[in-house]
DNA sequence: CACCTCATGTAGACACCGACAACATACCCG
DNA sequence: CGGGTATGTTGTCGGTGTCTACATGAGGTG
């Protein structure tokens, strides 16, 4: 159907990419019927990718642990994705995202939900209210991975950001009061 | 020079730009010789406005109390000012940010490192790396204010997101320990 | 005043793009 | 066999960024 991130990309055109295939300008049009649905296309698919590569690789994990296993490969995953990450973060994009794609991100924020169920039973920040901790999660990885990523904001850390930084970030988050 | 945010925008068009200033189609490109040019100024404007309502409004305080007040003010600013926000957010943009821009977002650095520094020996997180706890001040700042304004990250919260829920995030970092 | 220069605006052209329509081809299934 | 569906092709339209050549006017200098 279609061979993705051919090359590094994302000054996408439907023009170009039939180049690409060797196929004639308005070929892309039969199977996404507008370039805002190609783009839908690629946002599903790295968000199911993003969501393989994370929650399912922590299915064994449970509570806090898995919350920051989960957030830790979701930075991971967009360093090793920037392309799928650059379309994600595209708020026109995800501004018309599909209902599938929403449902997708549903059930994902539902199992983080569940997680700091979890971990709130286990002792890790009982007192709080779920939906901050939510909120702060979520804020907390989307701009993790941005930080991760995103050269202007590489620049004002310059060398001060070492490779594990990110990672101890999140860990101020996601760990025991007591550690 | 130039009447910016005309309308709500981010279809940004020379050629429209042009129309509704009632000019021909090429005279912008006097002013911004390049389509990434205008982007660059409006970031520059949307940066230095920023920081002049964040940084500048909490001059007299210091410490942690400034540091959560900035990531408040960023917040609210990004709401406030959501065209301005949208290109910040574009990385195409700021990847090509001019060496003022980049400067002036250093300087911007520079405060909130050195106010890390006074909150830490105020008491706070004094046992942490300076550089740890300002990755994840940038990080949840950028998050924060995308959470509060993009409505992907709105939907899955749905109505779960109360109006203070994203300031009592903020406040689970930017908060004594003893609180 | 004459003259030059620079900033600004204009008109035209080019290549590229997304989208649409009309037509061709091939394949599957009743 | 025959028709419908999926896919591809060519051609076209309007829109866009950018370049070039040309106009015009303001300001300063001789």
């Amino acid at each position: 159907m279609k061979q993705l991130s051919t090359g590094g990309i994302e000054t996408l055109s439907l023009r170009a990419l039939a180049r690409e295939l060797g196929v004639s300008h308005a070929a892309p049009l039969r199977h996404f019927s507008t370039k805002a649905d190609l783009l839908q296309a690629l946002a599903m698919d790295g968000v199911t990718q993003m969501i393989g590569s994370t929650a399912a690789a922590t299915e064994e994990l449970c509570g806090l642990e898995r919350l920051r296993r989960m957030a830790e490969g979701y930075v991971e995953w967009a360093r090793n994705n920037p392309a799928y990450h650059m379309v994600l973060r595209n708020p026109d994009v995800m501004r018309h995202a599909s209902d599938a794609l929403r449902q997708t991100l549903e059930d994902f924020a539902r199992v983080q939900r569940k997680e700091i169920e979890v971990a709130q039973a286990q002792g890790w920040r009982s007192e709080e209210r779920p939906q901050v901790l939510f909120v702060h999660l979520v804020a907390l990885m989307a701009g993790s991975a941005i930080v991760a990523t995103d050269p202007i904001y590489k620049a004002p850390v310059a060398q001060l950001l070492q490779p594990g930084d990110i990672d101890a970030s999140l860990e101020l988050f996601l760990r025991m009061p007591e550690d």
